[in-house]
DNA sequence: TAGATATATTCGTATAAGCGAATAAGTGGA
DNA sequence: TCCACTTATTCGCTTATACGAATATATCTA
C-alpha cells in the first residue's frame, strides 16, 4: 500500500483515528464488541452519562463505525466491523512490544 | 487477546491513539516511513513550521514511536517500529471498505 | 391521547491542544 | 571563542472538543 495523499489523509483522521483518539469511544467500541448494547447499559456499564454516550454514539455511527438498530423505545447498538477491534488489539501489542523494548534497554 | 482493562486502555490512549489522532503526526509518520528525515526536512516537506514538527516529534519519541539520533548539529529521526504504519493502512484499508459498503447500500 | 421509557439534542461552560513568533540551547568549524 | 546552523522550548493566543443539566423527541402501552 503506497502513502497516502492529503486528500485520504484528512478522511483517515476525521472519520476513524478521531474517534480513535477519544478513550470514551474505545472503551464503548470494546463493550459493543463484547456484544450489542443499549444506549443506558453502555452508559452504566461505563460509567459515562447518557448524553455523553449518545453523542459519542451519534458520531461512532456518522462515520460507520458502529449501527444502529431501533428495537421498541429503545436503539441497540453494534460494531459495524469488527477490525477496528483489530487495530485495536494491533495498537496494544505495539504498545507491550515498545515497553518490552524499553525495559530491556534499560538493563 | 482480551477486553483490555482501565490501566491498560488508559495506556493506549496515551500512547498511541492520541499521537495517531492528529494529522500532522499521521503525515510526519509516513514521512518517516518513507525515509529518515531531520527537522527542518520534515517542516520543509509537509509545509509545518519548524517548532511545530519539533513539539510532534518530541511527543512521539516519548511515547517511543520515533528514534532521535543526533548527526553533527542535525538529528535525524526514524520510525521506531514500522508496525505504526500497518496499523494505519489497516485503518485506510477499513476505510475504503465502508465507503463501498455505504455505496453498495444506497444503490 | 396520556404516561412511561429510552434516546437525541441544545446550551453554556470548562478544559485541552495546537499554533507561530520569539528565544534559548546544542553542535561543529574557523 | 565566535559564528553559522539546527533543534528545542517558552509564551500568549486561538480553536476545538468534551462535558452535564435540562429539554426535546421518539416509541410503545393502555
Amino acid at each position: 500500500m503506497s502513502i497516502p495523499g492529503t486528500d485520504e489523509l484528512q478522511l483517515l483522521h476525521e472519520q476513524i483515528c478521531q474517534a480513535i483518539g477519544d478513550i470514551k469511544c474505545i472503551q464503548i467500541l470494546y463493550a459493543l464488541y463484547e456484544q450489542p448494547r443499549q444506549v443506558t447499559a453502555l452508559a452504566d456499564l461505563l460509567e459515562i452519562s447518557q448524553p455523553t454516550v449518545s453523542r459519542h454514539l451519534t458520531v461512532l455511527r456518522e462515520r460507520a463505525l458502529v449501527i444502529a438498530e431501533r428495537r421498541g423505545p429503545a436503539v441497540i447498538y453494534h460494531l459495524a466491523d469488527a477490525r477496528v477491534i483489530a487495530v485495536l488489539n494491533m495498537m496494544r501489542q505495539l504498545l507491550r512490544d515498545i515497553h518490552e523494548r524499553r525495559a530491556t534497554a534499560l538493563s
